[in-house]
RNA sequence: GGACUCGUAGCUCAGCUGGUAGAGCGUUGCAUUCACAUUGCAAAUGUCAGAGGUUCGAAUCCUCUCGGGUCCACCA
C-alpha cells in the first residue's frame, strides 16, 4: 500500500467491479461471491502481492473460513427497499445538489443492501418539457442562429432527442462518478415510448373518468415559449415600472375619474371600472358611467369589495381578459370577457391604430397618446413585482384560452390523507405544514403545453365539428402543419390514443403535456414499464429523496397520481433535502459560478470526499450556506479522513505482514475469552457496539450527519488517536516479554474493529472502502458493497 | 395576505424524547526518521438574539419582541 490513498487511480476501477460483479441487481448473483471471481482473478492481484502468501501465513487460513461475518443472500421474500432516482434534466450537467441527492439515497441503498434486502435503486433522467426546449433553443440560435420554426417541428424534436441522448450520457458519467449504486440496466428515460405510452393511457382514463376536462379561461401565456404555464412555472420579479393616472371623462358632469395602472395598453379594451362599496370616498360612484379615454364608449362604474380603497384612487379598470384578478370580478359580475392581446403578445386587429404592436410598444404609444389628448394625469414611478416565465424570464401575458386541466381537488384530498394518516411520511416534518397547506389552497392544474417538447395530446378534431370560418381556417393551417395556428378555436375534441375511425377527417392536437404531468407518474411507470415484474416487487416504493423545490411540482403530485393510478401510495417517506447557497444565500448554480463544480471537486478529492462533505454534521433536510472557497476546505478535510482511514489500514497490515509466531485468531473465536481481554480492547469492544448502534439508528432515522460525524470522530480519535497509539506501546511489551498470546488476541481485536469500521462507513465512502477491503491480508473474500451490516450485542 | 423556518465559538453548522454547551475549518503554542504533515499533542474563545412563562432544572417546551430566510397567493 502507498502512502497515501489516491482516488484517481481507484474509483473507476472500483466502480467498474461492482458492475461488473452485479452488485446493483437487486437480486444479484455477486451476493454470495467471493471477490475476485468476476475477474477471474485471485483476489488482491492487480495490486501485485497479495498479502500473506508470500509469508505464508494470511490470516485466517489456519480456521478454513472467511473472515467477518457471512454475506447476505438478497431473498426474493425478504423485505425490499427501493428508491426511484429523481431524474435529472437533460438538458446540463448535473451540480452539486445533485450530488447531495447521490450522497443520501447511495448511503441507504449501500446500507439496505448490506442488510440483505432486495434493494432497488432505479435511475433515469426527464425530458424536461419547457425547460430543454428552450435550452436548446438558445444552443440552436447560438450554434446555428436559427429559431425552432427555422427547423421545424419534426425536426427540432429529432435534435431535442438526440441534445437530450447526448447530456443524458454525460450525466450517467457524473454519477458513475459519484459512486451512485443503481441499476443501470433498469434505466429510464420519460420520452421512451413505453413510458409516453402509459402516459397518454392515464389521460385517456382521466378523460374517460371526468377529471381532466378543456376550459375556456384565463391562464398564464409566455409569448417567447407560446405556451401556457402553470403558476408554479412562474417566477416573481421585481420590476421598476411606472404608474399612469389615467382621466376616464364623466359623463354626469364635468371632470374625470382617475385611476392609477400599470397597464395602459388594453385601456380600449376595458368596458367597466370598479371601487370598493365600502370606501366613502369614491362610493358614489357607483351605477355611474364614464367615457372610455380611448374608445369614448361608455363604461360602467361597479362595486367589488376586492378593490383597495387606499391603492391609487381608490379606482381600478377592469381588463377581464389580461389580468387574473379582473377576471375573477368579470366571472362574477358577468362582465364579458374579450381578449386583446394573442399569442405572440401584440395587440389584436380590434385596436384600431395601435394593432399589431408589441404590448410593451403599444404602452409607451398610448400613454403618449393620452398625454397629447390631456388624458393623463400624471406619472410615478413603481416598483412591483412582475410574472415572468421561470424558463426564459419573458414577462407573462395573461390571457384567456381553451386549455386542458385537471380536477385537481378529488386528487389532493387523498393526497392529503395519505400525509394525514402516515402512508406518506414527509421528513423533516415541517414540509408537511407546507404540503397541507398547499392542498388546502390548491387550484384546477393546466396540463397542455404548446411547445413541441413533450408527448403529445391524445386528442383529435374531426374536420365536419369545425363551424366557423375561424375554426376551419385554423384547422387547414394546423392540416398543413402551420405551428403558430390557435388550437384552442377548435371544437369538439375525441380523446384517443389512435386516430378515429370514421369517414371525417382528423387532426391530432398539436399540444404536448406539462412536463410534470409525466413525472408525476414516474415511480408508478418506470415500475410498470418492465419486464422483470418490479411493480410487484417494489411498489410502493420505500423512499423518495429530493430537493424541497419540487415539492409541490413533483412530490405532491407523484402521490395524487400514485393513489389515483394504483390505489397505493408512491413510496413510504418523501425525504427532502436542502439546498446548497452560496454565503449570500443565493442558490449555486452554474450560471451564477459561486457553487463548485462537482466533476473538479472529485477529480481533485475523489468522491468519498465530496459525498462527506455533504452529509456530515449536518442535517440534510436544511439548507447549507457556504462559500465556494468554504465548501473546498471542506471537502479538503475529509479527503484527509480519506487517507486517514487507508493509513490506519497500512498499520493494520502491517501488524501481519512479518508472520506473528502464532495465528491470529477470529475475533469470533475470542468471545468465549473476552474477560482475558485488556480493558483497552474489552473498552473499544464496547465503544464500538455503541457506535454500530449509533449508525444503524441514525441511519434508520435519516440522520446522515449524525452516522456521518459520529463515525469521522470514532475512527479517527477513538480507534486511530487513542486505540491505535496505545496499543503499539502495549504490543511492543508483550513482544518484549515473549506473551505472543495477548499479542494475538489484541491484533485479533484490532483487526476486528477496523473491519467493522470499514463496513460502518462504506454507505458513505464506498470507494475508499472498497480497496482498502481489498488490500487487508485475507484470502477469500467478498466485495465489501455486499458483506453484511455490523450487528452486535455485548458478547 | 397566508404558512413555514432560522437566529448557538471568528466562519459554516450539529445538539434526538428538557439535566449547567459540541464538531469541522480558522487561530495560538509544542512535536517530526516510529501507518499517516492529507500527521500528532495541547490551548483559547460562547449571559446558546432579547424579554417573560412552565419546571427542582431550558439552547431544548409555551408566549411576545427584534432580526434573517423560504414557500404559497389573482397585489392594480
Amino acid at each position: 500500500m502507498d502512502k497515501t490513498y489516491d482516488h484517481k487511480t481507484t474509483e473507476d476501477r472500483i466502480y467498474k467491479m461492482w458492475e461488473e460483479a452485479g452488485a446493483f441487481k437487486p437480486f444479484g448473483s455477486a451476493h454470495g461471491k467471493p471477490f475476485g471471481s468476476a475477474h477471474g482473478k485471485p483476489f488482491g492481484s492487480a495490486h501485485g502481492k497479495p498479502f500473506g502468501s508470500a509469508h505464508g501465513k494470511p490470516f485466517g487460513s489456519a480456521h478454513g473460513k472467511p473472515f467477518g461475518s457471512l454475506p447476505p443472500e438478497a431473498d426474493k421474500q425478504g423485505k425490499p427497499f427501493s428508491i426511484i432516482m429523481p431524474p435529472p434534466n437533460a438538458n446540463g450537467e448535473l451540480h452539486l445538489g445533485h450530488a447531495i441527492f447521490v450522497a443520501v439515497s447511495d448511503a441507504l441503498i449501500r446500507y439496505h443492501r448490506m442488510r440483505g434486502e432486495p434493494t432497488l435503486w432505479l435511475p433515469g433522467v426527464d425530458h424536461a418539457g419547457i425547460l430543454t426546449q428552450v435550452t436548446f433553443e438558445k444552443k440552436l440560435r447560438k450554434e446555428q442562429d436559427k429559431s425552432r420554426y427555422d427547423l421545424g417541428r419534426e425536426e427540432f424534436v429529432k435534435q431535442c432527442y438526440k441534445f437530450c441522448m447526448d447530456n443524458k450520457m454525460l450525466m450517467e458519467n457524473q454519477l458513475r462518478a459519484l459512486g451512485a449504486s443503481c441499476d443501470w440496466q433498469r434505466e429510464k428515460f420519460t420520452m421512451d415510448p413505453q413510458i409516453s405510452q402509459l402516459v397518454l393511457e392515464t389521460f385517456i382514463k382521466m378523460h374517460r373518468e371526468g377529471l381532466v376536462y378543456r376550459g375556456f379561461r384565463i391562464v398564464n401565456w409566455c409569448p417567447r415559449c407560446r405556451s401556457t404555464l402553470a403558476d408554479l412555472e412562474l417566477e416573481w420579479k421585481e420590476q421598476e415600472d411606472q404608474l399612469y393616472f389615467v382621466r376616464y371623462p364623466k359623463t354626469w358632469e364635468e371632470g374625470y375619474v382617475i385611476v392609477a395602472t400599470t397597464r395602459v395598453e388594453p385601456i380600449w379594451l376595458d368596458t367597466h371600472l370598479a371601487v370598493n362599496p365600502t370606501d366613502k370616498k369614491n362610493l358614489h360612484l357607483i351605477g355611474k358611467n364614464v367615457k372610455n379615454p380611448l374608445t369614448g364608449k361608455d363604461m360602467k362604474i361597479i362595486g367589488d369589495e376586492f378593490v383597495d380603497p387606499k391603492f391609487g384612487t381608490g379606482v381600478v379598470k377592469l381588463t377581464p381578459a389580461h389580468d387574473s384578478k379582473d377576471y375573477q370580478v368579470a366571472i362574477k359580475h358577468n362582465i364579458p370577457i374579450k381578449n386583446g392581446i394573442d399569442f405572440d403578445g401584440k395587440l389584436t386587429s380590434d385596436a384600431g391604430q395601435w394593432a399589431g404592436l408589441k404590448t410593451k410598444v403599444a404602452r409607451q404609444l398610448i400613454s403618449e397618446y393620452l398625454s397629447k389628448n390631456n388624458l393623463l394625469e400624471k406619472i410615478v414611478p413603481f416598483k412591483h413585482e412582475v410574472a415572468v416565465c421561470e424558463r426564459c424570464a419573458t414577462t407573462i401575458e395573461p390571457l384567456v384560452s381553451r386549455q386542458w386541466f385537471v380536477s385537481i381537488k378529488p386528487l389532493a384530498k387523498r393526497a392529503t390523507t395519505a400525509v394525514e394518516t402516515g402512508k406518506v411520511k414527509i421528513i423533516p416534518k415541517k414540509y408537511e405544514a407546507m404540503y397541507f397547506n398547499w392542498m388546502k389552497n390548491i387550484r384546477d392544474w393546466p396540463i397542455s403545453r404548446q411547445i413541441w417538447w413533450g408527448q403529445q395530446l391524445p386528442v383529435w378534431y374531426g374536420r365536419s365539428s369545425q363551424k366557423t370560418t375561424e375554426q376551419i381556417h385554423e384547422f387547414e393551417l394546423l392540416k398543413k402543419g402551420d405551428t403558430r395556428s390557435r388550437t384552442d378555436v377548435l371544437e369538439s375534441p375525441i380523446v384517443s390514443q389512435d386516430m378515429p375511425a370514421g369517414d371525417d377527417e382528423y387532426i391530432q392536437d398539436p399540444d404536448t403535456f406539462d412536463t410534470w404531468f409525466s413525472s408525476g407518474q414516474w415511480p408508478v411507470n418506470t415500475l410498470k414499464n418492465s419486464d422483470t415484474n418490479d411493480f410487484k416487487h417494489f411498489y410502493p416504493t420505500t423512499v423518495m429523496n429530493t430537493a424541497y423545490e419540487i415539492l409541490f411540482l413533483w412530490v405532491a403530485r407523484m402521490i395524487m397520481f400514485g393513489l389515483y393510478l394504483t390505489d397505493e401510495v408512491p413510496f413510504q417517506v418523501a425525504l427532502i433535502n436542502g439546498v446548497l447557497r452560496d454565503e449570500k444565500g443565493q442558490k449555486m448554480s452554474k450560471s451564477k459560478s459561486n457553487g463548485i463544480n462537482p466533476n473538479e471537486a472529485i477529480a481533485k478529492y475523489g468522491a468519498d470526499a465530496v459525498r462527506m462533505a455533504l452529509l456530515a454534521g449536518r442535517d440534510s433536510g436544511n439548507d447549507l450556506l457556504i462559500s465556494k472557497q468554504q465548501m473546498e476546505e471542506r471537502i479538503r478535510g475529509y479527503r484527509n479522513f480519506s487517507n486517514k482511514l487507508w493509513n490506519i489500514g497500512r498499520f493494520v497490515s502491517m501488524q501481519f505482514t512479518d508472520g506473528s509466531p502464532v495465528d491470529i485468531p477470529f475475533y469470533e473465536d475470542l468471545v468465549a475469552a473476552r474477560k482475558t481481554l485488556h480493558p483497552q480492547d474489552r473498552r473499544i469492544l464496547s465503544q464500538l457496539t455503541m457506535q454500530i448502534n449509533r449508525v444503524t439508528k441514525a441511519l434508520d432515522n435519516y440522520n446522515f450527519g449524525e452516522a456521518t460525524s459520529s463515525l469521522y470522530e470514532f475512527t479517527w480519535h477513538t480507534y486511530a488517536d487513542w486505540y491505535l497509539e496505545n496499543l503499539k506501546l502495549r504490543i511492543r511489551t508483550y513482544e518484549l516479554e515473549k506473551k505472543h498470546e495477548e499479542t494475538a488476541k489484541t491484533l485479533s481485536v484490532m483487526r476486528y474493529i477496523y473491519f467493522t469500521i470499514l463496513k460502518l462507513l462504506h454507505p458513505f465512502m464506498p470507494f475508499v472502502t472498497e480497496e482498502i477491503w481489498h488490500l487487508m491480508p485475507i484470502e477469500s473474500k467478498n466485495l465489501l458493497i455486499t458483506a453484511s451490516w455490523p450487528t452486535r450485542s455485548e458478547d
